[in-house]
DNA sequence: CCTTGACCTCAACCATAGTTCAGGTCACAG
DNA sequence: CTGTGACCTGAACTATGGTTGAGGTCAAGG
C-alpha cells in the first residue's frame, strides 16, 4: 500500500482537472460546470477550491453526449445517471442497462416519426394538407358553423 | 356585384378576428400574434387597429402546426411560406409542394435516427457505450496520451 | 516576487416557442 | 353612456442547453 509513493498511484486514481476533462471529452468547461450544477457529474474540490474529477467522469460525459444525440433531455439523463450505483464505479452492465432504455426510447420515436410520415404521405396523396379530410389537419375549418367545440387541431399523441 | 349588400358578401371574403382564428385553429391568440411578428401570417387592420384575417390564414396556421409536428422550426416554416405565391391564394398544388419538402426532411430524420439506433444497438451488444471501440463514443479516452488533437466526441452529422 | 495561465463564481445573454401580465382601447348591449 | 368582453402593445417570464464576460483566485515557472 504505497500511499506515500506518489509515483505509484494507480492510473484509475489519477484525478483530472476540469480543463483535462474538457480536452478529453470535447465538452467545454462551461458545459461541465453546467452539468455539475444539474447534478449529472460530480467533483471533489482541492484546498484551493478547484475541481478534481475521478476518471470515470469521462464515461459519464460520453454517456451524456451520446444520450443527447439520441435526443434525451438533460433532466432525463440526470435521472438515468442517478440509478447508477453510488458505492462503486459503474460497470459495463450498468451502462448497458441505460443504453437499452434509450434504445426503447429511440424505437418509440422512430415509430412515431414513421406514423407521421405515413400521415403526411396520405396528405400529399390526397392533396389535402390542412384541409378537412386530412388526419394531420384542422377539423374545425370543416366543422365550420357547428360551433367552437373542443379545440383539436392535430391528432393526439399516443403518449 | 352586390358589394353594398353586406348579406351577400361571398363566404371567402368574410374576414376573421384573431379570436375566431384562435377558436377555429386551436392556437392561442398570443401564438397568432407571435406568428405574425415572425412573418408566418399576416392581417389587415381595422380603423380601430384590430386584426382581420383572410380565411386562408386557417390553412396557413394548420400548415404551421402540421409542420411543427413534423419537427420543422418556425424559421424554416416561414421560409417555406414565403415561397407561396403572393398574388393569389395558395392552391392544392402549392401545399402539396411544401408537404413533399417536409416528407423529404422527415425521411432524412428517420434515416438518421435509424442509424443512431443501429449504432446504439451495437454499443449495447459490445457493452461499450462510452468506451473506445464504440462509434458513438469518445475517442479521446482511448487516444489517451496521444495529446489533445481535434475534439470529436461524436460521429459527425452528415449535414 | 511576479507574471501567466488555468481556475473560480455569478450574472447576463443567445436561440426557440411561446405565455402571462399590465395598462390601455374598441365595439357592442342594455 | 356605461359596462363588459374582446382586442391592442410591450415587457417580462417560462424551459432547455448552454456561452460569454467581469472580476477575482490559484499554482507554477523564471
Amino acid at each position: 500500500m504505497p500511499e506515500h509513493a506518489t509515483e505509484r498511484v494507480p492510473w484509475d486514481h489519477v484525478e483530472l482537472t476540469v480543463g483535462e476533462v474538457a480536452a478529453r471529452s470535447g465538452v467545454a468547461v462551461s458545459a461541465l460546470h453546467f452539468y455539475e450544477r444539474r447534478g449529472l457529474i460530480a467533483s471533489r474540490r482541492t484546498s484551493g477550491n478547484q475541481r478534481r474529477y475521478r476518471r470515470d467522469v469521462l464515461r459519464r460525459v460520453s454517456f451524456i453526449r451520446v444520450s443527447q444525440r439520441v435526443g434525451i433531455p438533460l433532466a432525463r439523463i440526470a435521472e438515468a445517471l442517478e440509478t447508477l450505483p453510488a458505492d462503486r464505479a459503474p460497470n459495463v452492465r450498468d451502462w448497458e442497462r441505460l443504453s437499452r432504455a434509450w434504445r426503447t426510447d429511440l424505437d418509440a420515436r422512430i415509430a412515431q416519426l414513421e406514423r407521421l410520415r405515413d400521415d403526411l404521405t396520405d396528405c400529399i396523396g390526397c392533396g389535402c394538407l390542412s384541409l378537412s379530410r386530412c388526419v394531420l389537419a384542422n377539423p374545425h375549418d370543416a366543422l365550420g358553423d357547428d360551433g367552437p367545440g373542443p379545440r383539436r387541431l392535430l391528432v393526439d399523441d399516443p403518449e
